[in-house]
DNA sequence: ATCATACACGAACAAGTGTTCTGTGTCAAG
DNA sequence: CTTGACACAGAACACTTGTTCGTGTATGAT
């Protein structure tokens, strides 16, 4: 049961709620006028002293002559459901955002001509890579094992296919299988050519479906000659700006 | 050394930290004059001139003609920690964690056959977006006006010609014009159509040239037929791994 | 009836405050 | 040298805002 604070009239509660939820909408006190406003009194006089009242009681503080300088001690919610509040949603927003950004290496170009740039495989081995682009955590699954992703610049136009353009950054993770569906990098030994396809087992053979819906899929007979390097993660396309 | 993640100026960062703190302090913001003070600066106009930029920057963000509307949103803490609480020096690095990290709102979705939804034109009037991603700043050019960015979720495949992809997210400045070259959002009144295109001014008409060069361009003879709805910075594709 | 008290309006005022415009000096690029 | 950008001061202005005061109307107690 709803225990409301004590002694206080309807007015000054409706008060209370309402500096309170303002504050946590806008961040800052609302004026006298927005008050009076709200509760329909036509005079600011009579708002002030209302808080006055309020003042006096203990729930809000303010500072003589300062605009907006509400203080509200004891918050007073509205009886109705559970909004959260600013506190909250800001710690969620946080949470979310897992306070982290992920520098992912930039290990190099991929063309379709020549096989794509791989992380040293054993041991977190250091190396410098030559970049790294930044991305923020939260925008990856949260399963993703960050450590090995890996990020390469696309080079050339052989990828539209793939709906992937020249200058754009793919973010993959190394892996030698995929599951249907996936996004992947792979070489095909028959044609000497690294491509991005959505990968599906059919059966014995394999199905190389382009992003670009309208184009035909690559049907791959004996999957031995297909190497998968890396799931596609994510693809980050920076558009440049040409300068005035 | 030590290394300040963000390319603000000392004066920014100084009203940056005098806000913060005077705002965990005091429950409210100070005013123009009090930021005056505090960095020795005379005149409202200059303090002005830096919230200004702290606001494109996307620090802060504030209402226009209220007092003490002042909103932190990436808050900084002063250098000088003595002897932090647990709290506010989990806040602080909370705070210096987000400072790198942007979030920018989505706005709604992005369709073919729609006009684009668009932020509110003016007064930065604090309103909830449904969700948003988080884009490191590095990620953007530095001249960025950071604030006004937003972003859309594109829906349907009637964009592969600008090689964007169903559910693919952009990131858009808004703007009413365009210099040759970039990429712009437009509604097209013949068609009544949105689409993503290169821009091109070439005497008296406009060639949108699609991001897929293999495809052709459209011409605009009447470029009042028209309107720019904004710029694109970037596009992001996040690859669903399918629940294996 | 009288008085006190709580509630209410409106106007007027002064201070607080954000905005804008003009001007000045510096400094680097052209 | 000129130009344009940037950083800064100062003042004028208009609007916002808190404060105060005079007035009015109920209501209830004395």
């Amino acid at each position: 049961m709803v225990r409301r604070s004590h002694g206080l009239s309807e007015r000054q509660l409706k008060i209370l709620e309402f500096v309170t939820t303002f504050q946590e909408k806008q961040g800052y006190s609302p004026s006298i006028r927005q008050i009076g406003d709200y509760i329909h009194v036509k005079s600011t006089s009579l708002v002030d002293y209302y808080l006055k009242q309020l003042e006096e009681a203990g729930y809000i503080s303010r500072e003589g002559r300062v605009s907006r300088s509400i203080r509200v001690i004891h918050p007073v919610y509205p009886a109705t459901p559970n909004m959260p509040t600013q506190l909250t949603k800001a710690v969620r927003e946080v949470g979310e955002a897992m306070r982290d950004i992920l520098p992912i290496p930039i290990l190099g170009v991929i063309v379709a001509s020549e096989p794509i740039p791989m992380p040293p495989t054993q041991g977190t081995s250091y190396f410098d890579p030559d970049s790294s682009i930044d991305v923020a955590r939260s925008m990856l699954p949260r399963s993703e094992r960050v450590s090995e992703l890996f990020a390469l610049e696309v080079r050339g136009n052989s990828m539209i296919d793939a709906m992937v353009n020249d200058g754009d950054i793919v973010i993959l993770r190394p892996a030698q299988e995929a599951h249907n569906g996936e996004m992947v990098a792979v070489w095909l030994d028959d044609r000497d050519e690294t491509t991005l396809k959505y990968f599906y087992r059919e059966g014995s053979r394999v199905r190389l479906q382009p992003a670009n819906s309208t184009m035909n899929p690559i049907y791959i007979e004996d999957p031995s000659h297909l190497r998968i390097m890396g799931k596609v993660v994510m693809v980050i396309r920076q558009v440049s700006a040409p300068v005035s």
